[in-house]
DNA sequence: AGCACGCCGACT
DNA sequence: GTCGGCGTGCTC
């Protein structure tokens, strides 16, 4: 008999992260199986906390344990293969175990609890602070929330009186467990009759009135109707149901509805497409995979263009045809309602969708469709690798070189590492889709570690478009100080006389935005951390997005004093002011990731600039990714080469990632495009490659750099950042850890580069100073395994340590 | 992390 | 005797 869980812990640290056991009660034998979610007594105080089921076992061995509380939910919310994935995380991200889960639930499922203390008896001699305890309890008629109770009471060792008196039996505590989301439901009516009875009583004209009728018929065709549905549909109030009910022909009845974030966007149905020959035999090599049932890993290296949505469609038909389900990962600012749409056309209501745009309830919802088998398809952002399917047939990472897949916070997982371990676990096949592989995964291919596929040619026989490099310094040379060179000025004009739209990209370095200050230079920085504040048009304030800081927006330089300070957004409402200076009369919209807030304002300003022909869009580079206009002839880059030279070792491949997607998506219409970048550096390859969408070319240069430098894929990185608010004693310990990742290095006899400590590249958040530790090592198993054993004894050692470690473990942002 | 336990010194 | 402060140790 199974009468024992073993269990995690919710908010553990690593230092008492591991399985606990616990005893089954009786009336939970059978009941409580993995993946459920439980209440548990933990600690000294036996405080109440959350715990996950990882397995249930059988011991005789009982005596020393304590019991499970209660239960949360009726059925798991993880299945047997997340947990073996979580504990696959604990290890691979040196994180615990709750870390994992909470990668795997959607956000707003924790409990959190209200205690209430209730008082029972009051005789006995009290005095002090137990009295004082007694006389506000009994003064708020003897019920209280402990939360209150405790500020009211104000006491340090008010803890030790309130079990003090519970162990008298003068009061008792009441725990009550919530959590954030619930199930939605609505009030519903169903047919209280057979419909025979009520098919009578119409032909017998006991029931008369036609909008009754109407309504009893709904009912007779679908089983549950919302109250609301019907009073739209029929146009009645809601009194009519009442009526209905008094007669004995309806029933209300609460029913659950989930909540569809996309239930008013309408989507056409699609048919398979006929392949082209190369998409064929794409489709059929993959298919063969499916069909093995075995792990696969491949990548399809397809430009843009080449029809790789419908080759993703075609697999995921033949996967949901055996049986099996599919996660399609798209970035998250690709995950637009139309790319949704191609997905939904195709297999309808099957598909579900997952990112961090939709609300709480919506997550939830969405979670549990996949969670209950009720769809086959997801479709989302990162945190869709989690999918809670059991029986993945494929994994599609569209955008595979994206660095939005690499998550921030801990555990700082990459979906494609995530993706490929339940592959492995699971027997799925795991695709790669992009026109510009990351060289991490195009190295894999051509050593044949992973299968590689290519699609060279463009399925609608688009134009390639025109691309032109423009020398920034010769324009200088030539006297012109405009951000335009004269090459794209002129072409812009032509544009706007033709009635034909612009796109210019100001690339940048990073999206943060900035205020400055035009008479000295000064820009307006956080005071506890180094970054630049940025500019909130609410309330006319200024925010520092690292730690909340916040001021009124200032109307005089702090330093100059001079009125000349202002927000300069990316730098493209600069641009925007030039476009306006330089081409009288020229409608102009600008798009800020960053400043545009709500929901739709996205969307609205693509809108408005397709449907309103505005003349020119001025915007960061992503702006337009998964979106058409045919009337944009010309697009202008300006600062191409801004993130070359930032030290960054994936620079070269941003930058050629990011022109190549420029360049391959103008002239899309029937006219052919134009692209002009305008740099400082025309020269470099990753630039040169782009305008000739030469992926082949740009990899075999930088592959060359990669291994002369040793950067991946030839080595491992990790970066181990220590943060504290004492400088120079984050130093010391950055110096400390060093010396023991030397030392465990060599005893587990493998070698490694450790770099640093440097100051780390955002050198004071929230007050805290950073340094930096980087660290190259060609065994990746080695460098986890070192890693976790410094980790973990530098916070075992001192408990209380006021510099923080941080690891990150192949990182993707070196800035 | 959170909490208890233990020891000490301050205050009544 | 009562209370708070702080260091230590443990969590099935
Ligand atoms: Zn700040
Ligand atoms: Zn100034």
């Amino acid at each position: 008999m199974n009468n024992i869980a073993s269990i995690a812990i919710s908010n553990t640290t690593r230092k008492f992260d591991k399985d606990y056991h616990y005893i089954i009660p009786d009336k939970y034998i059978g009941s409580i199986v993995p993946g459920m979610r439980v209440i548990v007594p933990f600690g000294k105080s036996n405080r109440l906390v959350e715990g996950y089921v990882l397995d249930v076992l059988e011991s005789p061995e009982v005596s020393s344990l304590k019991e499970i509380s209660r239960v949360i939910d009726e059925k798991p919310v993880l299945k047997e293969n997340m947990i073996r994935l979580a504990c696959w995380m604990k290890r691979q991200y040196i994180c615990t175990y709750y870390d994992t889960i909470k990668c795997m639930l959607p956000p707003g499922t924790g409990v959190s609890s209200t205690k209430v203390v209730r008082l029972k008896k009051c005789e006995g001699g009290f005095k002090g602070n137990i009295k004082k305890i007694i006389d506000v309890l009994a003064e708020c008629g003897g019920e209280m929330e402990y939360e209150e109770l405790k500020k009211q009471v104000n006491t340090k060792t008010f803890a030790k009186y309130i079990n003090n008196l519970k162990e008298q039996g003068c009061i008792e505590v009441h725990e009550e467990f919530t959590s954030k989301v619930k199930e939605k439901y609505v009030r519903a009516v169903y047919l209280a009759k057979p419909w025979e009875e009520v098919v009578y009583d119409i032909e017998t004209n006991k029931i008369k009135n036609i909008k009754h009728i109407r309504i009893l018929e709904l009912l007779a065709e679908n089983e549950y109707i919302p109250v609301g549905d019907i009073v739209r549909f029929v146009g009645v109030s809601a009194g009519v149901l009442d009526t209905l009910k008094k007669k004995g022909y309806l029933e209300f009845e609460d029913i659950e509805v989930t909540r569809d974030p996309a239930a008013n966007m309408p989507y056409e149905r699609t048919l398979p497409m006929k392949p082209t020959q190369e998409q064929q035999v794409v489709i059929d090599r993959v298919k063969s995979m499916l069909d093995s049932g075995e792990f696969n890993e491949v990548l399809l290296h397809g430009i843009t263009g080449s029809g790789k949505t419908e080759v993703y469609l075609q697999l995921i038909g033949h996967c949901i045809s055996m049986g099996k389900q599919a996660i399609v990962l798209v970035p998250e600012i690709s995950l637009t309602p139309q790319m949704v749409n191609r997905f939904k056309g195709r297999f309808g209501e099957d598909v579900a969708v997952m990112h961090s745009r939709l609300s709480l309830g919506e997550r939830y919802d969405q979670w549990r469709l996949v969670r209950d088998g009720r769809t086959k398809v997801v479709v989302g952002a990162r945190s869709a690798v989690f999918a809670p399917f059991d029986n993945l047939g494929l994994v599609i990472i569209d955008e595979e070189h994206e660095s939005s897949y690499k998550s921030e916070i801990v555990p700082k997982y990459h979906a494609a590492e995530i993706a490929r371990q339940r592959c492995i676990m699971e027997n799925a096949v795991l695709l790669y889709g992009s026109a510009t592989p990351s060289v991490e995964t195009y190295y894999r291919a051509k050593t044949g570690e992973i299968e590689l596929l290519e699609m060279t040619k463009r399925a609608n026989n688009m134009l390639l478009p025109e691309v032109k490099v423009v020398d920034m310094r010769n324009e200088l040379n030539a006297g012109n100080r405009s951000v335009f060179s004269r090459c794209l000025q002129n072409e812009i004009r032509k544009n706007i006389d033709s009635g034909q739209q612009t796109i210019v990209f100001l690339n940048r370095r990073g999206y943060a935005t900035f205020i400055l200050c035009r008479n000295c230079g000064y820009v307006l920085k956080c005071p506890y951390c180094d970054v630049s504040l940025t500019y909130h048009s609410h309330e006319e304030r200024v925010i520092c997005h690292y730690c909340g800081f916040t001021v009124k927006n200032p109307e005089h330089c702090p330093k100059c004093k001079s009125n000349h300070i202002r927000n300069f957004g990316t730098g493209t409402q600069k641009i925007e002011e030039e476009v306006k200076k330089q081409f009288e009369g020229c409608t102009v919209i600008r798009m800020d990731l960053d400043t545009t807030t709500g929901k739709n304002s996205h969307e609205e300003i693509l809108r408005k600039f397709r449907d309103d022909n505005i003349n020119v869009m001025v915007g960061t580079q992503m702006i337009a990714k998964g979106h058409d206009f045919p009337n944009v002839t010309l697009v202008g880059v300006l600062a191409a080469d801004s993130i070359l030279n930032t030290g960054d070792y994936k620079a070269a491949e941003r930058t050629f990632q990011l022109l190549t997607q420029v360049a391959g998506r103008a002239g899309r219409g029937t006219i052919p495009g134009r692209v002009i970048i305008q740099t400082y550096n025309t020269d470099n390859y990753s630039i040169v490659c782009a305008c000739e969408q030469d992926y082949v070319s740009f990899y075999n240069n930088e592959i060359l750099v990669r291994k002369n430098l040793q950067y991946p894929p030839f080595i491992h990185l990790a970066s181990v950042i220590l943060s504290g608010v004492n400088d120079k004693q984050v130093l010391n310990r950055a110096l400390f850890v060093k010396n023991e990742l030397c030392r465990h290095f060599k005893d587990n006899g493998s070698t490694a580069q450790i770099l640093g400590p440097l100051r780390a590249p955002l050198a004071k958040i929230k007050n805290k100073y950073r340094w930096r530790i980087v660290i190259k090592c060609e065994e990746s198993d080695k460098l986890i395994d070192v890693l976790t054993k410094v980790s973990d004894g530098y916070y075992s050692k001192s408990a209380k340590n006021s510099v923080a470690l941080s690891v990150d473990i192949n990182p993707v942002n070196m800035l």
